[in-house]
RNA sequence: UGGGGCGUAGCCAAAUGGUAAGGCAGCGGCCUUUGGAGCCGCCAUUUGUAGGUUCGAGUCCUACCGCCCCAGCCA
């Protein structure tokens, strides 16, 4: 293969930043960050962003930083700092020494905002909050300027240090850009620098009774860090001209250059901050790491890989359009993982009891299986059979259609791994109900061949009875009813469009003996049915798995058109 | 009715004036000891609409239409 692909198709930014190098913009240096808010548990929206920060600055030789935007005490938690790296690193990357704080920069914040006044570009405002909205002006009208807009230096410099040490109410005063009122685009109209806020904060504790806010923090904490391409989601574009002033008005050499790219949302479920709290706050879900969560968290117990996220981060292309991915294209991420790397596993989910009349009693054969059908180097296991055994009760109808394939009264089908045996009675209760099948075996196709060469339709998975490992199952299916549960008409709320079968718990499944003793986190296919994870929840005695996806399943997908 | 961003298939998305990639989903078929996986094939005479420039337009120009963002002392 060729190193260089001039052909190469890339996205939008990463062409700017190919430029940037060429022309030798900033020393031809990329760095970037991810600048997460400590206020909750991030989740797959974020994943894009830290893939495609962390990706950019591996692909062209720079740097990637964390920096946790912690402007806002009160709203931050240490905890969620905490949970936030752990989930970064899980996901794989590594920013080495380069963990930051905005909060790091405070003092320093301090003497620019000092410094902007002393050059008049900045000035203390006594409105309160009710006078100054009245004085922002509206969309297509204009501002009108503060009546404390031309104090002196002398005395701005004063008040300002004076809410720095304390001494006025929260409330009562904030520092403002002298900018322009009348400015089209209201990031510009004064905006806010300093407000008073007498809130511990997790890291520099009662010493700031003044924060800066978020478009006085970002770009020189940006500038601070000498980044290069401060990459962020695209309702920022209109803070960039406000981005652009201050690094310019704080003559910063090296300025960082901020580019937008849309945000992700994803079918059947919500992204905002603000939704996902809701759902945890009201009991919908168990917590922010309910496998039912889009948080990383929760797609972590769910089952899916770093590695299967990541290639749907990095799949999904990345543009400044809105768009809305098909929870689909996440699934395909999740079974293209799993199925080159998964241990497959036999594990019935409901349990059907076949006796196979003419397998001698109290005898066990052990029958070898392979562990994956695409990496012989994972080896074979033993899975013991014997007279009594599971099979799942969908596998089984007593009339069935014409393209069912599995077992019915009178048919031939393959036991995986194991033998040909052929249903020869059905046994119900008094109520009609199917209890037990009888069936024959042939001895001749052990290890699942004839060899008279005659072919059977189908194959199940199964269990022996005697052997088998009984586990709770948590089938998830989508979240919500309808696709777009976070942009729905006026009035209507999303938690009324939650799936009531989002979680479905079979109690008595029965696995392999093989599965015993497997530990939280392990993840397997079960033949035919999907892929499944061992969750914390599982005690020594108790195995609770997750399914974290079906298999394609084309049998369903045939029964549900004829049903129509 | 201000400013900004964005319109290519059901969902994503490439194509940087040279004749509409690719993926997901879907639909056929082959293969199969998972109805899995894999493999093969089909799936935009046309890029929001209408004009214009050009030998040639998704790309340039004009007008219109639609969607999204901005009036937190949140980020």
């Amino acid at each position: 293969m060729s190193t260089d692909e001039p052909n190469e198709s890339r996205d939008f930014i990463r062409a700017i930043v190919t430029e940037d190098i060429a022309s030798g913009t900033n020393g031809g240096q990329v760095a970037t960050r991810f600048p997460p808010h400590p206020n909750g548990a991030l989740h797959i929206g974020h994943a894009k962003a830290i893939t495609l920060n962390f990706s950019i600055a591996e692909e062209f030789g720079g740097t990637c930083n964390l920096r946790f935007d912690d402007t806002n005490p009160g709203a931050e938690e240490q905890e969620h700092v905490d949970a936030i790296i752990e989930d970064v690193k899980w996901l794989g990357f590594d920013w080495g020494d380069r963990l930051h704080f905005t909060s790091d920069y405070f003092e320093s914040l301090y003497a620019m905002a000092t410094r902007l006044i002393e050059k008049g570009l900045a000035f203390v405002d006594d409105q309160d909050a009710q006078q100054m909205r009245a004085n922002q002006g509206g969309l297509t009208e204009p501002g009108t300027n503060s009546p404390f807009r031309e104090r002196n230096v002398e005395e701005n410099l004063d008040l300002f240090s004076r809410m720095r040490a304390g001494e006025f109410d929260e409330g009562s005063r904030v520092l403002r850009a002298k900018i322009d009122m009348a400015s089209p685009v209201l990031t510009l109209r004064d905006p806010i620098m300093y407000r008073i806020q007498k809130t511990r904060h997790h890291r520099t504790g009662d010493t700031w009774p003044i924060y800066p806010l978020y478009d006085f923090a970002h770009g020189q904490s940006d500038a601070i860090e000498e980044i290069t391409h401060s990459l962020c989601s695209i309702e920022f574009v209109g803070h960039r001209p406000l981005y652009d002033w201050f690094v310019d008005a704080l003559g910063f050499e090296k300025k960082p250059r901020q580019i937008e790219f849309s945000r992700l949302n994803l079918t059947y479920t919500v992204l905002s901050k603000r939704n996902l709290k809701r759902l945890v706050d009201g009991g919908h879900v168990s917590g922010w790491d309910d496998p039912r969560m889009p948080t990383l968290r929760g797609l972590r117990r769910r089952g899916y890989t770093p590695e299967a996220i990541r290639e749907f981060c990095a799949g999904i292309g990345l543009t400044k359009r809105d768009n809305t991915i098909e929870l689909a294209r996440l699934e395909h991420s999740i079974r293209q993982d799993r199925n080159v790397r998964a241990a497959r596993v036999m594990g019935v989910l409901r349990p059907l009891k076949v006796v196979i009349d003419n397998f001698p009693e109290g005898e066990v054969d052990e029958l070898d299986a392979i562990n994956s059908p695409e990496d012989a180097s994972m080896g074979s296991r033993k899975v013991p059979f014997s007279r009594e055994i599971y099979i799942e009760r969908d596998d089984f109808m007593e009339d069935p259609p014409k393209k069912f394939f599995r077992l019915g009264p009178g048919r031939e089908v393959r036991l995986r791994y194991a033998y040909f045996i052929t249903c020869t009675d059905v046994v119900k209760d008094a109520d009609g109900e199917i209890v037990e099948l009888h069936c024959t075996y042939d001895p001749e196709t052990r290890g699942g061949d004839a060899p008279d060469g005659r072919k059977v339709k189908g194959t199940l998975h199964w269990v022996s009875i005697a052997h088998a490992v009984p586990a709770e199952v948590r089938l998830y299916n989508a979240l919500f009813t309808v696709e777009q549960p976070g942009a729905l008409e006026e009035g209507e709320d999303f938690i009324d469009h939650l799936n009531p079968d989002s979680l479905e718990v079979v109690e008595n499944a029965q696995l392999e003996p093989s599965m015993a003793g497997a530990s939280p986190g392990h993840s397997y296919q079960f033949e035919r049915i999907g892929y499944f994870c061992v969750d914390p929840d599982s005690a020594a005695d108790r195995l609770v798995v997750n399914r974290t996806v079906t298999l394609r399943d084309t049998w369903a997908k045939l029964a549900k058109k004829e049903k129509k």
